[in-house]
DNA sequence: GATGAATGAGAATTCATTCAT
DNA sequence: CATGAATGAATTCTCATTCAT
């Protein structure tokens, strides 16, 4: 009946986005879950034939979130480059996000949140945790990788310097959020350059 | 009653620690008034006898924990030592406060959530906004204190890299609440090679 | 699709069965529809060409449950036997009745408290009220017939005792469903004494 | 400040009133918490400072109702009367509450029903089985009483009686409340002949 | 000043019922 | 006929806040 939602599974999908933009524009604790389904276009019963919980639809928005980023390191990562200019673009890609994200940022920063006084506690941080091992990860194995090849230093710590690198970006994008003078990309430049030359191999 | 209060000054505070402890465990949203009062050895309606709302004492609460982190980080501006041992003793602190304040993180991402969908909206921002300001300000200042003393290399870009450093230490805060397995001074001690090496001049 | 329903006609009543057994189980209100449905092998949306709602089925339920003792009772009202036997043998079957039953009890308990705050009010006290001037009449016309024949005293209230009669099987079906201990026979035995006792003409 | 509510322990019982009033007039379901609040003049909010449930409250409300008639009936084994004459008040005891707790009796099956599908269901039982319990103990103890003293026949099976004697009662309560044209008196009168014929020892 | 009893706004969630397919 | 996705009415309970004592 309503023309934008016309796949089935896409349902699930669409209400993911509506909760996604109400949550940001309100908080998740201001949002009620009849905005949610207003947003979307449906009614506030249908949202509990998606998801179990307001909670859950919480979980389903950070996921939706991580997995996007998530896909475009791993695109970052897939270029035929040279590890030097990979490093450059995976920190352009840091500051796009960044910028990009503004508005999503309450949505995360509520997801940290929601993980206290809750029965889904363990989850969160679970959820949380995965994440960052993750991006972790990505980075490390990067490092290892320009090690093994000749590329990057091979005193360097590559698991410090990723865990680094994450908190400098997730960091920045709370700055941002409460900072909108602040420049991502200028700032993402100087810590790139500090990155670039602290890894870079000296004879290269 | 409770024989620890005695000037009345005081019972402020005691409330406001009373406050954080509670808030660190349970998460803002899940306290009740009732908690921190009892917490603090009051009543009830005693609490509002010193705030006005709930939120005031999140707000009281952000306010007292960053304060003790900008004297620290002042006591250690403040100390005669060269700009390099300053630089050294700033990460040292920053990795100390960030392991130190992991019980109280989940208030901060408590406040920083709290900055949605909220009457408060605009003040929380400003109380964000001028704290990060303050760090870099802080950061920028010394930078340039080092450039002025040629310690410093002086095509760097202060602000940005104040940006940068405040960023790392919040992710950072961020990071480890989620995941304690992570190594904090470990993690500091390699993004702080990073920004001596890239910070201090070549030949001083 | 499930070979146990053939015939159009048997649906219907293969509903109320499956009805009966959830509604025994859970209890109307904490029964959805849906389980029903479940119990009966059918979609949620069908059980509403049968019946116009559940609590029609709760209605159905009960005639059920009330048909298949009064059944019986005129099954054994029918018999070729002296009065003194026939009372013998409604004693027993009132035992019985209430023995099987038991299962059944809480939706028989669920009828009577349904019956009130509800539009159907008046159907549910009118269902009841039937039921028991049927069984009520029964009784009464049984003792009538056996004063005429002279085997019961012809100054006994016949239709105060019918009341009497259908009050303590109703009493002990409720009592037995919450007191398991209770030994229904051994009960009737003792009640059927005094009735015999006190129906019986002295020198018939 | 309402001056019908004075001290502070008559609050509760003043919610009691009111709720039993409200479940007799609607229906235990069919009651919504703030029509219980209204009818005791007080907030939605403060019932819940006195119970925790809108379930508790249908505790207390039966376990008054039943305290209420297990007074009176200790009253009237306390009489200093000859145990025949004792016998009688009791019966007519039984006729005077069911016709005085017709309206009550709503609230009764209530609690009956609420007894399935509920998480309390265990406590129904146990509150429902001990008032039984209770109420043959007393017919039982006063059967042997009477058996000691040679008024009563030695044969007799007091505890089947004394269930008998409950459940018709019991029973006599339903079928009042659905027929209010039986006579409740007439019937306890049939049924008192039965019992005093039953039970009296014949030289008596 | 301190207190806690009283309050009522507020929201998540359930589920009987409808109806397009 | 059968179905189950969609719906929104309806209600309990929580808890920040007030204010009489």
């Amino acid at each position: 009946m309503v023309s934008t939602i016309i796949d089935r599974g896409s349902k699930r999908q669409h209400l993911v986005e509506a909760a996604a933009a109400v949550f940001a524009e309100q908080g998740f604790t201001s949002t009620r879950v009849a905005d949610i389904a207003e947003r979307a276009g449906i009614g506030k019963g249908t949202v509990y034939e998606y998801f179990t919980s307001k909670e859950e639809l919480l979980f389903a928005v950070f996921e939706w979130i991580d997995s996007r980023v998530s896909t475009r390191v791993e695109a970052v990562l897939a270029e035929e480059i040279s590890g030097h200019e990979k490093l450059l673009r995976l920190l352009q890609l840091g500051a796009d996000v960044v910028t990009e994200q503004v508005e999503m940022q309450p949505v995360i920063l509520d997801f940290w949140a929601a993980s206290r006084g809750n029965l889904l506690e363990d989850r969160h941080r679970e959820v949380c945790t995965s994440s960052y091992r993750f991006f972790r990860k990505v980075i490390t194995d990067f490092i290892h990788d320009g090690q093994r090849r000749g590329d990057f230093r091979p005193e360097v710590d590559a698991e410090a310097l990723a865990a680094t690198v994450v908190s400098t970006f997730d960091g920045l994008g709370v700055q941002l959020f409460f900072d909108r003078s602040l420049d991502p990309h200028r700032i993402t430049e100087a810590f790139g350059r500090l990155l670039i030359e602290g890894l870079t191999a000296e004879t290269s």
